[in-house]
RNA sequence: GCCGAGGUAGCUCAGCUGGUUUAGAGCGCUGGAUUCAUAACCCGGAGGUCGGCGGUUCGAGUCCGCCCCUCGGCACCA
């Protein structure tokens, strides 16, 4: 049997300065849930590969160490294991985590750089730009108009400074890449994301700097050198870029390439969509094939930001996965995310809105109501199905099957909110059935009329069966509470089960009939819109005395 | 300033190349029904000038022009 297709997803290796926030946990929980429907899809775990992690090269690295009396490396250490643990507490399972301080990234940069200087696609030159001597940076021309060039630190005047500097020809590719976006309407996702990148592609692209000098300075002696020139060094943006390469670029992992998915934020898509694909191209590496560029989520409708204080931060996730656990946050990500073209907020009430519409009122109460009635009119063991009534609307070996061809075709096209919603239009549907079938009125007659409990007993295999297969579909975004339900039901699949046994209605992996139901707590307990927001101090109380 | 996206029910949005509906969905709200279930679920309703004005057409959220408003991108920035 043929191996499935491998599907390399990966997301941006975070900037090791920085503390988890809702950002960096949003794109990796999407890569996350996604990596788990491919492995369901495909049926076997080893064909889908996730990689994080973090990028550790940056001056500032340097000077925050400093700062902290510490080593760049132990300083980035630290930062990097954080990252590590926010991901692993909200059950983000990667494959690896890439920093780009080690040896297996930092030994291969050169390698392509080496190539690309033969090919010479990477050239020397020298650099000419308005220098801040004082701050030992260079502005854009942009940004040195706009400080009247002086220095917008210490009010000094910029000067215009030359050096050497190694360049790649991005403008050698400018057509290559047009007609390949062009060719390819996936490439560039959403599609927002898709137009700003032709937009801009419309103008001529120049060439562009990849390495930064080597100083006395200690922060420019960090980072990877540029083959044969120690006096330069791999701009930190180009070895970034790299990780994606050099973490699969190992004989055992080499058939991941080329990435299905590169999934980042809005702001460096530039880098990904234009410079990224263009230095594969030089090298003749396959492309991607996707790059996915969300938005941001906003917090009560406001930008996020520190002065305002309303930065969503890790703290406040756990806050949240603590009140609502930690399914009930990754639903509320996952589908509610901003993942097309716009932002999207991450506002309390309509956290509780969607909790309790999608979970405590969707699949948590009706997988309750089924349950409760196995266990009450079949002392807990799942019934045979037989013949229920044949009704049009609930043919449910049909809408279980339609809803896992969509849910595939969403996530081909990397909609895992559309994806997700298919398990609650399931959910929708068997709470339907009940309403029509009545079982629970049913039940009292089967004394009287003996088919009537053949009857009861193939609408309640129907019900428990159809939520079975929306836990199925729902269980890369809600791992944890599935696995609980999969428990007391007795129907924990075998691991590397393929999607079409597991979603199959009535299929290999169905319901056993005289298997034991228990009814379990309740999945999702339902919120109350009044309770105080997770994460914040409680108003003080007005004197009890 | 330049380039681009968009303004449709309280909210979030579907409505592809104009005439299948009297403009739809989900959530919220409200009336009813029901009791197996987590006061959950099911059914019905609310009648939104489809941003404004003008035009093309037998016929326009759906095409054209003008105006108002919102938002995104503008290159080395992680």
């Amino acid at each position: 049997m043929p191996s499935p297709a491998p599907y390399y997803i990966t997301t941006p290796i975070y900037y090791v300065n920085d503390r988890p926030h809702i950002g960096h946990c949003y794109t990796t929980t999407v890569a996350d849930a996604a990596a788990r429907a491919m492995r369901l899809i495909r049926g076997e775990s080893r064909s889908t590969f996730l990689l994080t992690g973090t990028d550790e090269h940056a001056d500032k690295v340097v000077t925050s160490a400093a700062a902290h009396n510490s080593t760049p490396q132990a300083w980035a250490d630290k930062h990097a294991d954080a990252f590590r643990a926010a991901f692993t507490s909200l059950n983000c399972g990667f494959d690896d985590f890439i920093r780009t301080t080690e040896p297996r990234h930092k030994d291969k940069v050169p390698g392509y750089i080496s190539a690309l200087l033969k090919t010479g696609d990477i050239y020397k030159g020298v650099y000419t730009g308005w220098y801040d001597a004082g701050q030992e940076e260079y502005l854009t021309e942009t940004a040195a108009r706009e400080a009247n060039f002086k220095s917008p630190i210490n009010g000094k005047p910029l000067v215009q400074r030359t050096e050497d500097c190694y360049f790649f020809k991005l403008g050698a590719y400018q057509e290559r890449l047009l007609a390949h976006i062009n060719a390819n309407p996936h490439f560039i996702q959403p599609d927002a994301r898709r137009q700003e990148v032709l937009g801009r592609l419309r103008q001529t692209l120049n060439d562009i700097p990849v390495s930064r000098p080597v100083t006395d300075d200690p922060a420019t002696q960090w980072g990877v050198r540029m083959p044969g020139d120690p006096a330069n060094r791999v701009y930190v943006w180009i070895d970034a870029l790299f990780n994606y390469y050099t973490t699969v670029d190992t004989p055992e992992r080499k058939h991941f390439w080329p990435a299905a998915v590169h999934l980042i934020g809005k702001d460096i898509l530039w880098f990904h969509a234009v410079i990224w694909p263009a230095l594969l191209m030089a090298l003749n590496f396959p492309l991607p094939k996707m790059i996915f560029g969300h938005g941001w989520w906003v917090s009560e409708g406001q930008k996020m930001s520190k002065s305002l204080g309303n930065f969503i931060d890790l703290e406040r996730m756990h806050a949240y996965a603590d009140a609502f656990s930690l399914d009930g946050l990754r639903w509320y990500l996952l589908t509610q995310g901003p993942l097309s073209g716009q932002d999207a907020d991450f506002s309390h009430a309509k956290f509780i809105e969607v909790y309790n519409a999608d979970l405590a009122n969707g699949i948590g109460n009706c997988a309750s109501r089924v349950s409760n009635m196995i266990v009450k009119y079949f002392d807990g063991v799942v019934p045979t199905p037989g013949n229920a009534a044949a009704l049009p609307d609930y043919d449910f070996k049909a809408i279980c099957a339609k809803a896992s061809v969509e849910y595939v075709a969403a996530l081909d096209r990397f909609d895992i909110a559309c994806a997700f919603n298919q398990a609650s239009e399931i959910i929708r549907k068997v709470d339907g059935y009940i309403n029509v079938t009545a079982p629970f009125k049913l039940a009292k007659t089967v004394e009287a009329n003996p088919t009537a409990k053949q009857e009861l007993a193939a609408i309640l295999y129907t019900c428990a069966e159809a939520v079975r297969v929306a836990s199925v579909l729902m269980a890369p975004a809600m791992p944890q509470k599935m696995a609980a339900l999969w428990s007391t039901w007795n129907c924990t699949p075998g691991a590397d089960t393929k999607l079409a046994d597991l979603a199959a209605f009535g299929g290999p992996c169905a319901l056993k009939p005289g298997s034991t139901v228990a009814k379990g707590d309740a999945l999702f307990m339902r919120a109350d819109p009044a309770a105080p927001i997770p994460g914040t101090i409680p108003a003080p109380s007005a004197p009890t005395v």
